[in-house]
DNA sequence: GAGTTTGAAACT
DNA sequence: CAGTTTCAAACTC
C-alpha cells in the first residue's frame, strides 16, 4: 500500500506533518492556540508519534536551504502544546486525509486573512476562537491553480495542511507528501524567510497590565513592507493594514495612509466601530510620540524612510503632516485623532461604553502627555544646575561630556524652547526615545571612570532619578490603565488597577482638574 | 454569487 | 533588480 511511503516520508520529513514558523515573540500565543491533530485512527497509524515532534532536524532529509530555519523551528516545536481535535461532523471522508494542521497561530504567516477568519484590528484573534484557545474556524482557502503548493495559499503559507478547503487539485496534504516538501524546499530557496513571520513585534493580545504598557510601546512593522500603489494602506490588501501595524521604512508604498496619527486611519478605525485597545494604544503612543519630540520626525512610511536613508528626498505627505506635528507639538491634542462624537456613537454594533465620561476625550491623551512632560521638566530642571557645574568643570572626563551631550540629542529633548540643555535621566529618555535605548546605553557606558565626587553625586542623582522615574511609571501605568478601560470593548472588564495602595488613581475630578489648571 | 480590484508571489 | 505574469484574497455590485 503506498501508505507505507507516506509514513517513511511522514517521520523522515520534519515538514512533514506540520511547519511551525513563529518566532519567539509570537510563540508564547502560537502555543496557547491550537494545535490539532486528526483524530481519526487512520491518521494516527500514521502519525506514530507526534506529528510535532516529526519536525526534529535530524529527520530532514536534505533541504538545500532554510535548515537554519527548519533547526530553529523543529526544536521549538517539541515545546508546544499539543490539542485533540475533533473533526466537524460536516467533514467529508477525504478530511482524514488531510490532517488538519492548520495553524491558526500564524501571525501573518501569510497576511492576508480569509474571510472566515476575521482579525480584530487589533490583529488578535476573534473572540470566539481565542476565548478558550481553541479554534471555532479554520481558514479554507480556494486555491485553483496554485496546487496550494506556493505561498498564494495562505494553509501552505502558514506551514498547513489543507483541511476542508475549497481548493481544486490539491496538495497541500499528506497524500502528496513528496510534492508538498519539494515545494516547501523550492520555496525557502527562493526565500529562506518564507514562512518567517512578517510581523516583527506585532501585537498579538493584550492580556495584562504589564503586556498592556508592552504593546504600547512597541509597534511591529512589516519585515518587507507593502508595495500598495491604489489601496492606500487601508484595505486588507494591504499586509501592514491587515496586520495592524503601521507601515515603516519597509514599505514602498504610494499615497500611504496607515501612518502614525493618520486621520484617514483612524476615521477608519472609527468608522467601523473598532475602538480597539491597539487604536487607544497607537493613538497615545503617537502622541507620545510627537509630545517628546521636536526632531520634525515625520511618521509617515516616506519620512521613516526619509529619515534612514536621505533627507532630501520630498515626499507629497510632508506638508500635511508638518501641520499635524506642529500644532501637537504646540498642545492642540485635537489631531490626536480621538474623535470621541464617533467613540460614543450609538451604532447597535459599536460595543463601545457610551458614557461620556468612560470615553476617551482628547483631554485625557493630553494629561497623559502632560504628566510626562511636567514630571521631564520637574526631573530635568532639578538637575540642569549640576549639570551645567560639570560642564563649566575643566576636570570633567571628557567622555562623561560627551555623555551629558547625549542628553540633547534632538530627538530626546521635550521642547527645544523649553527643554533647552536640561538633561533627562536615562531612564526618563528610554521611556521617551525608547528606540533609541541601544544607542544611549552603549554611549552612556562608554563614559569611562567617574571621580568619587561624580559617583557621589551620580548616586544621588540616581535615588532621585529612581524616584522620579517610579512615579512617572506609576502615573503613565495609572493613564494607561484609564485609557484601557475606557477603551474597554466590554463594559465592566475594567483592568485591575495594581498600583501602589499609597497612590489613589486619578479620577476624572482629579484630571479634569488638572487639565483645566494646566491649560 | 459573479465579477473586479488589488498586491504578493512567482517568473522572466 | 526591474518588469511582467500569475494567483488568490479582498472588495464591489
Amino acid at each position: 500500500m503506498e501508505k507505507s511511503d507516506h509514513d517513511l516520508s511522514s517521520h523522515q520529513n520534519p515538514l512533514a506533518h506540520q511547519l511551525d514558523f513563529s518566532v519567539p515573540a509570537a510563540a508564547a500565543a502560537a502555543a496557547v492556540e491550537t494545535k490539532m491533530i486528526d483524530s481519526s485512527q487512520e491518521t494516527e497509524k500514521k502519525l506514530s508519534q507526534s506529528p510535532l515532534e516529526d519536525q526534529r532536524d535530524e529527520d530532514l532529509p536534505s533541504q538545500p536551504s532554510g535548515t537554519e530555519e527548519q533547526h530553529r523551528l523543529g526544536v521549538k516545536s517539541l515545546e508546544e502544546p499539543v490539542r485533540s481535535w475533533q473533526p466537524s461532523a460536516t467533514e467529508d471522508a477525504t478530511t482524514t486525509q488531510k490532517p488538519p494542521m492548520h495553524r491558526l497561530g500564524h501571525p501573518l504567516g501569510k497576511c492576508r486573512v480569509s474571510k472566515q477568519e476575521p482579525l480584530t484590528p487589533l490583529g488578535q484573534r476573534t473572540e470566539a476562537e481565542s476565548k478558550d484557545g481553541t479554534p471555532n474556524k479554520q481558514k479554507h482557502c480556494n486555491c485553483k491553480a496554485s496546487r496550494c503548493l506556493k505561498l498564494y495559499c495562505e494553509c501552505f503559507a502558514s506551514g498547513s495542511y489543507c483541511n476542508g478547503c475549497n481548493c481544486v487539485n490539491c496538495q497541500n496534504n499528506l497524500e502528496n507528501e513528496s510534492a508538498r516538501q519539494e515545494a516547501i524546499t523550492g520555496t525557502l530557496e527562493r526565500n529562506p524567510d518564507a514562512f518567517k513571520p512578517k510581523i516583527a513585534g506585532s501585537p498579538h493580545g493584550i492580556n495584562d497590565l504589564q503586556e498592556d504598557v508592552r504593546q504600547l510601546l512597541i509597534l511591529g512593522k512589516h519585515s518587507k513592507g507593502c508595495h500598495c500603489k491604489k489601496s492606500g494602506c487601508l484595505k486588507k490588501y494591504c499586509e501592514c493594514y491587515q496586520a495592524n501595524v503601521f507601515c515603516s521604512e519597509n514599505c514602498r508604498c504610494q499615497d500611504c495612509k496607515n501612518f502614525e496619527g493618520s486621520e484617514e486611519r483612524s476615521a477608519l478605525l472609527h468608522g467601523s466601530h473598532h475602538v480597539s485597545e491597539t487604536y487607544i494604544q497607537q493613538t497615545t503612543n503617537a502622541a507620545l510620540s510627537r509630545a517628546v519630540s521636536t526632531s520634525g520626525f515625520l511618521n509617515t512610511p516616506e519620512s521613516r524612510k526619509r529619515k534612514s536613508k536621505d533627507a532630501s528626498s520630498a515626499v507629497p505627505h510632508l506638508v500635511q503632516n508638518q501641520a499635524v506635528n506642529r500644532v501637537i507639538r504646540n498642545g492642540d491634542t485635537s489631531l490626536f485623532s480621538i474623535p470621541n462624537n464617533k467613540a460614543v456613537s450609538g451604532s447597535p454594533t459599536c460595543t463601545y461604553r457610551s458614557s461620556l465620561s468612560n470615553t476617551i476625550q482628547p483631554r485625557h491623551v493630553k494629561d497623559l502627555c502632560t504628566l510626562l512632560v511636567a514630571t521631564s521638566l520637574d526631573v530635568a530642571n532639578k538637575y540642569s544646575d549640576k549639570r551645567r557645574k560639570h560642564e563649566k568643570d575643566p576636570s570633567l572626563d571628557p567622555a562623561q561630556r560627551d555623555a551629558n551631550e547625549i542628553n540633547d540629542s534632538p530627538d530626546c529633548v521635550l521642547d527645544s524652547t523649553r527643554m533647552d540643555e536640561k538633561p533627562l535621566s536615562p531612564a526618563t529618555r528610554a521611556l521617551m526615545c525608547y528606540d533609541e535605548h541601544v544607542i544611549t546605553s552603549e554611549k552612556e557606558t562608554s563614559a569611562g571612570v567617574k571621580t568619587s565626587q561624580e559617583k557621589e553625586d551620580a548616586d544621588t542623582s540616581s535615588e532621585i532619578y529612581l524616584e522620579k522615574e517610579r512615579q512617572i511609571l506609576s502615573s503613565f501605568r495609572d493613564f494607561l490603565i484609564q485609557l484601557s478601560n475606557r477603551g474597554s470593548i466590554k463594559a465592566g472588564t475594567n483592568i485591575k488597577t495594581n498600583t501602589n495602595p499609597s497612590r489613589k488613581e486619578p479620577q476624572d475630578e482629579e484630571q479634569s482638574h488638572r487639565d483645566s489648571s494646566l491649560g
